[in-house]
DNA sequence: CATCTATTTCAAATTATTATGAAATGCATA
DNA sequence: TATGCATTTCATAATAATTTGAAATAGATG
């Protein structure tokens, strides 16, 4: 990354990488088209919304989680008929609980002495999807 | 579970529990119209589908699989412009292109000394979606 | 207030995932 | 065949997620 044909600049070391490199042609063509590597790192979302959109999908990332939704899009429930549908035991239907309301999957209402779990408009889509 | 008041068959553990448990009316009504705890089961769907769900977000539950994959919704790359791009090792890179390759996200094809990575169908589905 | 039930929290142990760098593979080309 | 380049594989280290059981919390009820 030192002798470049390129004039110095925001994206020299792209294009340098870009002239360097002998990839294929039909990749290439298509590449330069896009404007290189910094044209297709600008298609990129944000990293930020990468974070979310890799986070939500690690909420769904087990099957005990993604049985739970579910169970709730069928309708809303306590923790006791989850647990006993399920045959978990309690902490650990805690644990994946927490994790689907963290992710906004999932809301939770205290009801007396029970919790109801119910899912979200957002955890419906992914209900209906799988 | 030892005492119940419903008669032994193949629900009778559910039954006793939905007899037992003081759950809030709403939400055992509901309950009993779909069957109770053997109805809510009836629609889960079946482990090994659940299973291939789960195992789906666990591919996408990375932001550099996401990013890889959005990359590739561009246009098809060869790994050493993945790499530019991304600016992350070789065998990092290779180990997140092939759990994405594993789960029907990507597939690759060589070309000389290249290999050429591309988005699937099913992967193009998840990449718009995000 | 004492007790029961439902649920959550916590710390520790277990298991799974990811990162790293060196070595191996395989194609191309001199 | 020797060399160079692109990519993968491998063993290992580092990190993160999950499970477990005991203890804590909190509402209901006698």
């Amino acid at each position: 990354m030192t002798d470049t044909l390129l004039p110095a600049g925001e994206n020299a070391g792209d294009d340098e990488f870009e002239v360097r490199c002998g990839i294929p042609d039909v990749i290439r063509d298509d590449l330069v088209q896009i404007g290189g590597i910094a044209g297709l790192r600008a298609r990129l979302p944000p990293a930020e919304r990468i974070g979310e959109i890799s986070a939500t999908h690690h909420a769904l990332s087990d099957p005990v989680r993604v049985a739970i939704l579910h169970l709730l899009s069928v309708q809303p429930l306590c923790v006791c008929v989850i647990r006993e549908c399920m045959g978990i035991s309690g902490s650990k239907l805690s644990y994946h609980l927490n994790i689907l309301r963290e992710n906004g999957l999932i809301v939770s209402e205290q009801q007396g002495n029970w919790m109801i779990y119910r899912i979200t408009e957002r955890g419906g889509m992914f209900a209906e999807a799988g």
